[in-house]
DNA sequence: GCAGAACTTTATCGTTGATAAAGATTCTGT
DNA sequence: ACAGAATCTTTATCAACGATAAAGTTCTGC
């Protein structure tokens, strides 16, 4: 049997919504594609080059946006685009830490260059935009990551539940924390970056000294 | 020789400065306690457990800061805070993975809940200060955990840089976030969240409908 | 039809995290 | 002081993993 990058990185994507990253072994992979283990590595150079791989496939596969006609819509695109951003790793197991520690590519700039021209026709500064595109994404990871992390076991949930007693306020938020979904909590921190970033821009339209 | 939880997790975390997280085997860390490598065994049950040891113990020797005299203060003393916990992480190599993924447990809910009454005290209310401490809490994660990736070797950084050739506002962006440091880059992003939480908390003063 | 490039296979390493079982040491109750 | 329980370390050993070398096979261009 014979298999090429492509159908290497599609299995690899499905063995790793099955197993999650720490499972992913090249033998279990290889098996998949009706292949022994060591064919892998004419494709790909070692492990950390597949998974960078699977990390550039990821993203790619989320959906690309066209910025909105109006520059004043810079805000709900921003937030269009992290929620892709976030869908797209939430899609995968572990796809937070897949991410995690890949940089940006060549093949990021298309991208990068068109919020940054659509950000600055709204009025910010280049590097502000700069500054607010990488908090976000930033943000975004630090959220996947978290949320993906594999939960504490039902015996330690609920004795935290049970320290909690003692915590009036720890306790309202935790169970508020608990009841939203991981995506609400996402956009509720993501609303409070975007705030921020409104005030800075309002405060770049009146002529104020830029903030060191 | 004998050894006790804390002389292991003190030469894990030296050993961890020295080889990272992907290096740190257990064999190498009980030939530097001069111990076979069983032996580790008997205090924690499994690398996971020794890992989230020394994440606790990572946190455990951050400063503690006491919350100011005046609540007006909230926002250096979240600044502080922050700043603190990125600087516990960043003191050792791989200081974000190794937090990533790790509950809060127990240990922290004194912290959290002098934070939720600081804030509340502020004028905030129980759940947005929570969310407001998640949000910083994922955003920090996230710069950290990417700020320690091993940086691209100098080959795919150049072509980086030639690639932006063609794209002048990435260009002067990403010669922003080369020359400044992490952590300005870090206080930047911070700042956004923060300026975010201020514009709300007038809100909240203001008497405006809280948003959903 | 042949040379070489493109792939895959077989065989094999050294390492790693982990367990079982036995041994050593220290503590405890009488 | 002594038996025995609890604590802690050692020796021996696994199966699994990522990776490499070298030989084999198939494809492609001339």
């Amino acid at each position: 049997m014979k298999v090429d990058r492509a159908r290497i990185l599609d299995e690899a994507l499905s063995l790793l919504n099955e197993v999650g990253v720490d499972g992913l072994t090249t033998r279990m992979l290889a098996a998949r594609l009706g292949v022994q283990q060591p064919a892998l590595y004419w494709h790909f150079r070692n492990k950390r080059a597949l998974l960078d791989a699977m990390n550039e496939e990821i993203l790619a596969r989320r959906p690309q946006r066209a910025p909105p006609a109006s520059s004043a819509d810079w805000r709900p695109f921003l937030e269009a685009n992290a929620g892709d951003f976030r869908d797209a790793l939430t899609a995968w197991r572990d796809g937070g830490r897949v991410h995690a520690g890949t940089e940006a590519g060549p093949h990021d700039l298309d991208r990068i260059e068109a919020q940054l021209r659509f950000l600055t026709g709204a009025g910010f500064t280049p590097t502000f935009a700069m500054d607010l595109v990488i908090a976000i994404s930033r943000y975004t990871v630090g959220c996947v990551v978290e949320e993906q992390a594999e939960g504490a076991d039902e015996a330690s949930r609920q004795a935290l539940e049970e320290s909690a007693r003692d915590y009036p306020l720890t306790g309202i938020a935790l169970r508020h924390y608990r009841t939203s979904s991981h995506k609400a909590a996402f956009e509720r921190g993501l609303r409070m970056l975007l705030d921020g970033a409104e005030a800075a821009l309002e405060g770049m339209r009146r002529g104020d000294p830029l903030r060191p």
